[in-house]
DNA sequence: AATAAGTTGCACACGGGCGTGCACTTTCGG
DNA sequence: CCGAAAGTGCACGCCCGTGTGCAACTTATT
């Protein structure tokens, strides 16, 4: 458990993990058997990767706070409709790993961790909407938690509940966010429309 | 059970599903020894009341279904984002149903049923959405039945998810759909201001 | 080919929620 | 006040998910 020798140890415990991400993000409850028959192995052979099932959702949120964080520190434009914009796309790259997270942040007794996995993104969304409001660049009549709040709600539901497989998706997100935010639906089209990367892949 | 003679009984029954209502809006899980201990019975007697926690669930989206109905039908603004406004103010007052609604349209195998009780509001969105977009009231970037359901769970989310309690919940509330709508925030504050009806408890 | 690592399937015990039966007590209502 | 309706507490069996032990099997690695 310590010193995995076998390449394929390695790799199915990878792919319980991509399981556990993913059947999580559709179902918090997710059994363990569920995860087992996603990553194509047994029930019996998860306890040989993991020692509980506390172990694996530990594991899910780590691997999810991770991938935050780079996304986090790696938003730096000057325009705070811009930065949330790109927060958005960035994160809707990750969708996996923000449904799972979003699950466990609602349903589970995971508060406490999931919490600290999202503090850092939580941190960054706060001072992007208090330099916005100081700027003049987003809406002023709700306090700047209550919008910072309010964003990261939305934000959730539009990645965990809009079908993903749309070409459109992404973009559809980010408006839902920029409208939050306070743009009228032509702002946001022509932020969009200037900053063309917000919409690669 | 067809014919409750007691009056207590009665109470006791409107009672049980009150706390069902509230209990299931936390989490639509609720087992049925929680539900009765909400509504100071204990788990034995609802039993008496209802044949199972299913027919407990099943009142619970009726009662809702019949309110929102309710109010799908006594919105009949000419003005498409009023109407949407006012959708959104008046299902406030219902938080407690919406709440029982939507964390059982999410969850749980009662699908068919929540969705069935749904089914007007939705119906009336659609209607107020596609009319709004005919109009150039509503943002036109997104087809109708999109809108119309980013809609939806935006209202969702933040009657779910916001502090009920609080004075300005209701205007938030409001303003996060005319934002989802396409309205700038100083637009969806002067069409607050022009219909004060829409904050009025 | 041989060894160890990994997996499987079965068994078990445990806990929790559900639905029911039954004897007993409380409380309403005429 | 009396009888019936309603509620309580306990028991039981059921199903499902969890975590563990164990023997047998398959597969990677050298």
């Amino acid at each position: 458990m310590s010193t995995p020798t076998r390449r394929d140890a390695v790799k199915n415990r990878a792919g319980i993990l991509d399981a556990a991400t993913a059947a999580i993000g559709h179902d918090p409850r997710a059994s363990i058997d569920t995860i087992a028959r996603r990553a194509g192995l047994s029930r019996r052979a998860l306890y040989g990767h993991f020692d509980d099932r506390d172990a694996i959702i530990r594991e899910v949120i780590a691997a999810g706070a991770a991938r935050f964080n780079a996304i986090a520190d790696g938003i730096d434009d000057a325009d705070s409709r811009v930065a949330l914009a790109r927060l958005a796309s960035e994160l809707w790259r990750e969708a996996a790993h923000v449904q799972a997270a979003a699950a466990l942040a609602l349903d589970d007794a995971h508060l406490p961790e999931t919490s600290a996995a999202l503090a850092p993104l939580r941190r960054r969304i706060d001072a992007i909407v208090r330099r916005g409001q100081d700027a003049g660049e987003l809406r002023t009549d709700l306090p700047a938690p209550t919008l910072a709040r309010l964003l990261e709600e939305t934000g959730r539901t539009v990645v965990a509940r809009v079908d993903a497989g749309s070409s459109t998706a992404r973009s559809i997100a980010v408006c839902a966010v920029l409208g939050i935010a306070g743009l009228s639906w032509t702002e946001a089209r022509a932020l969009l429309e200037q900053h063309p990367d917000l919409e690669a892949q």
